[in-house]
DNA sequence: AATTTATTTCAATATCGATTGAAACGTTAT
DNA sequence: ATAACGTTTCAATCGATATTGAAATAAATT
């Protein structure tokens, strides 16, 4: 019923599990403040009025997510220290730039109906293609 | 009981409905597609394999979080095209761009904790700071 | 008007996740 | 040991949401 279009990229799984980290209002606000320096729970604590055990429910998500990382103090050991994981966050920046590139939809022709049919569908110009499961 | 940091940008209400949106798997395969070119409802339901009604909730979601657009065929007023909200593309990417910028935390100092301490609390050099609620 | 096509709305289920309060844990200081 | 501090885990609640199947809508064709 409709043209078949090539597959060329497909979409890392992990993309969806990472926005969905970030998706949550409170868990941005906590990773905008770690993308401003380690910080401990308590600090968090107090800067983004959240109880501490919401914060540290926050944080595991967004260490299982990859975003984030701990470690405990070298000197008190009972301060654990959260930051931004840096090769998680270059991965992801990249990504990003390169999957939300506005120049990608402008090159874009209509997939389907009418209008496609009339004018010819055309070679995908942009890297992102879904697969088709039916013709 | 800790040191103060400076307010310097605010995140963006909207960032975390749009990441919100875009967080769930069927629907970031449904945004890869629309980057590819315009579309309808049923070309999606063969290319994703999803079932029609579920597409359009989908698609009902990503439109109320500005991310995509429809209007009808100007032949055929039976097929409805879906596709990216350039504008808020744009303003996507350059948030994007700026947020997840992997030279930020690069630059991060410490903001809490013994180690931070010891070392002094240096100026916060990144733009978005988030809110301090207590001191 | 009746039918076909494309799409949406409705109702119901079932799962997931954010939040809360209290208790438990690990580490350091007295 | 005992207490203090920072943090995590537990249990329970509540609302949000992805999914499904059937019915309803809108527009074009016959």
């Amino acid at each position: 019923m409709y043209e078949k279009a090539p597959v060329k990229k497909q979409i890392p799984e992990s993309v969806a599990a990472v926005l969905k980290a970030l998706a949550d209002p409170n868990r941005l606000r906590i990773f905008a403040a770690l993308m401003c320096g380690a910080s401990c729970n308590g600090w968090l604590t107090e800067a983004l009025d959240l109880p501490a055990n919401l914060l540290s429910h926050h944080l595991k998500v967004l260490r299982e997510a990859g975003l984030v990382q701990d470690r405990r103090d070298a000197v008190d050991g009972r301060w654990i220290y959260y930051q931004v994981n840096a090769p998680a966050l270059a991965a992801l920046h990249a990504w990003m730039s390169e999957f939300f590139d506005p120049a990608r939809v402008a090159l874009a022709p209509h997939l389907c109906g009418p209008e496609a049919t009339a004018a010819g569908i055309g070679e995908l110009a942009t890297p992102f293609v879904v697969e088709r499961t039916a013709v």
